[in-house]
DNA sequence: TGTACATCAGTGAACGCGCGTTCACTGATGTAC
DNA sequence: TGTACATCAGTGAACGCGCGTTCACTGATGTAC
């Protein structure tokens, strides 16, 4: 028995690790094979010895973003307000190689497999639920948290797909703005939506 | 003198037509050239007496989009309303050839070169203008349709991005009855947030 | 009105390149003795 | 402890395909006479 398994799974995870930051910067049909092994120290012969095929990874890749939102313990609205500034906020804005693929695939996805689509709703649904427990339970807290969910991620994929800094800068505020009253109106139920 | 102007400029908007559809549909790197000339009902190498190369063609799709928007004759609270209710509606979900350019071509745009960009600008411009003239000069108006442009962007991306036509659903309606209960603010300033 | 001509939109074969994938191989490693 | 062996992760040349682009051409058309 060569190599250990635990070698085997390292490597794995090495090219999941290269492939999420690729797949991030330069999309799904902009990452060739050979590149992607090369950034992970390997060649291309042996991709095939850990997926099937490119898409394969691509899912992989989706999933492991899931397992990250998991990781979130959320309690308390602050999480929802800390969520919401920390994703319209310009470090995720700059940040092209390790951001939200919520955001960075939905376009790729729309057109891509079923496990591809299953693997996005996961992490989704992983995201809304952070949200929606940093919304304390009221009662149309789901559909609130959708919502907010959909701001966050509009906001910064149009502000990322436009030419003008201060546009982008402009649109990330506004986004978030609206979505920190939304949020807000747990603690303070009366509209401050025009604050 | 061969051919009339008019028949090489009927031709020309045969092909973005064409285009406009086809990347709708399966995204830049999607279509082919060859695909799509024979969407138009020509054939590969007339192409280049038409445009300089692919990505040309891209902006002047998305360019022709800004003149879509820019028809708009906005008045009053009414429009914001009733561009929402659209833009979230079940037939823009399922009119894939046919839909926003600023929805479809997002996370491309994004990956693409500056001509391209600025084109994308110019139809988020409208789009924001439109919403801003239905919110009726409030002094807040532009930033209000600015997270109003990302909420209806975001919710629908994602909802096309998911591979389940309930949560689809789901998603697209809780960004509309925000959307639509910030816009009607306008009229019934008192937050009716939860509606 | 009819004909010869020049133009250039449109054709389709060809080229070159990059990519995903395959495959025969190699050599580092853990195990058996 | 030392050595021979079997395994299989990793290698890199090769294949086939599709694509963007080029180019020599063709033939439909408007104009000049």
């Amino acid at each position: 028995m060569p190599y250990t398994p635990a070698h085997k799974a390292r490597t794995r995870e090495r090219i999941v690790d290269s492939a999420r930051r690729l797949f991030n910067r330069d999309g799904f049909a902009g990452v060739s094979i050979d590149e992607l092994m090369a950034d992970a120290g390997l060649t291309r012969g042996g991709f095939y010895n850990h997926f099937g095929n490119k898409e394969d990874l691509y899912a992989e890749v989706v999933k492991e973003e899931a397992k990250r939102w998991s990781g979130h313990e959320a309690v308390g609205n602050g999480v929802a307000r800390d969520l919401i500034a920390a994703y319209l906020s310009e470090a995720h804005f700059d940040s092209r190689d390790d951001s939200c693929p919520l955001l960075a695939f939905a376009s790729d996805v729309a057109r891509g497999g079923e496990p591809v689509k299953r693997a996005y709703r996961q992490v989704l649904e992983a995201m809304v639920g952070v949200l929606e427990q940093g919304l304390e339970g009221r009662p149309d807290g789901r559909e609130r948290a959708m919502a907010l969910a959909a701001l966050c991620i509009g906001g910064m994929a149009v502000a990322r797909a436009v030419d003008d800094v201060n546009l982008a800068h402009e649109l990330r505020e506004s986004a978030k703005r609206l979505a920190l009253s939304i949020a807000g109106q747990t603690t303070r139920p009366q509209a401050e939506a025009a604050e």
